[in-house]
DNA sequence: CGTCACACCTGGCCGC
DNA sequence: TGCGGCCAGGTGTGAC
């Protein structure tokens, strides 16, 4: 489910009410999602402080005054919510638990945080803070897409010679660290790009011109609050929007919205994945 | 190393 | 109403 766009809103609802106070408690319902959760969990995580809210690619990060931070990953369905009303700006009271509420953190300023995830495929892990850029899961990224160090020379660079499609290389997080299938199809329409092409075989100037573009979905998706298809949902309960605007994603059968265009929006399966884009405008 | 199929899960939807 | 098949925003692993 969630892109880097939909974590960066996930991180923007939970930072009010966890950055500065202290986790009470930890509830944690199943010892596991995707992998078991580190050793003693519950009780490293107790009376500990949140210091700060962090995000690198997909992953959300809480530094904690103990020299501790926790990643979370909400994997493809997961959901962090907040209830309690703990700054006076949250209307909804603490909500029945339901069924894949994994883990709750109580927090002293009457916050609930609570991570729902059906399919499990999120994660959790505690690692000393120092080392939190050599962990297994994030030491593999590329840059931030929306940082300084994604740039055309850069991207120009890691696309000579591959063999792949494009599509498959802008998933690749090794290549550019946070975008998903939604806004790799987004991104590729934008620059009227066929997803097959091959990433090695595309020119220098329209390697280059991707990059602006990549920034600009993002930018417009987080600034929309991301996109709600099934499960997402933001810290507050409430939907995204972005996924009104998607010119390609989830329109197979529907016109092409490119002006002067009158192809039609297609789906193909490229490494077990939908994809698409209008063969006529993106070559 | 590059590339790819597969695995890990649950649930919603569609057609019969 | 029930059931099988297909689909879903991610990503680590193992095989070539």
């Amino acid at each position: 489910m969630p892109e880097l766009p939909e974590v960066e809103t996930v991180r923007r609802g939970l930072a009010p009410a966890m950055e500065g106070a202290v986790i009470l408690s930890a509830e944690v319902n199943r010892p596991d999602l995707r992998w078991p959760f580190p050793q003693g969990m519950a009780e490293r995580l107790t009376g500990a402080r949140v210091e700060r809210l962090r995000r690198r690619s997909k992953y959300i990060l809480a530094d904690l005054d103990r020299g501790e931070t926790l990643l979370i990953h909400l994997g493809m369905s997961g959901r962090m919510t907040v209830s309690g009303d703990p700054l006076g700006q949250f209307v909804h009271e603490h909500p029945a638990a339901q069924k894949h509420d994994h883990v709750v953190l109580h927090m002293d300023n009457g916050a609930r945080i609570t991570f729902n995830d059906p399919r499990r495929f999120g994660a959790m892990d505690l690692m000393p803070t120092n080392t939190a850029e050599a962990h297994k899961l994030l030491s593999v990224l590329g840059p931030e897409p929306l940082g300084n160090a994604f740039h055309e020379a850069y991207l120009v660079a890691r696309f000579r010679g591959r063999n792949t499609p494009v599509k498959a290389a802008l998933l690749d997080q090794g290549i550019v660290a946070g975008l998903g299938n939604i806004y790799v199809c987004e991104a590729l329409y934008r620059a009227r790009i066929s997803p097959r092409r091959k990433a090695g075989r595309i020119s220098a100037a329209r390697v280059a011109a991707l990059v602006p573009i990549i920034r600009q979905v993002l930018r417009d998706a987080i600034e929309a609050g991301g996109s709600s298809l099934r499960d997402f949902r933001q810290a507050d309960g409430e939907l995204g929007y972005f996924q009104h605007r998607f010119d390609v994603y989830g329109r197979e059968g529907q016109p092409c919205r490119t002006e002067g265009c009158d192809g039609v929006v297609t789906r193909i399966v490229q490494s077990g994945r939908s994809s698409f884009y209008c063969p006529r405008c993106q070559r």
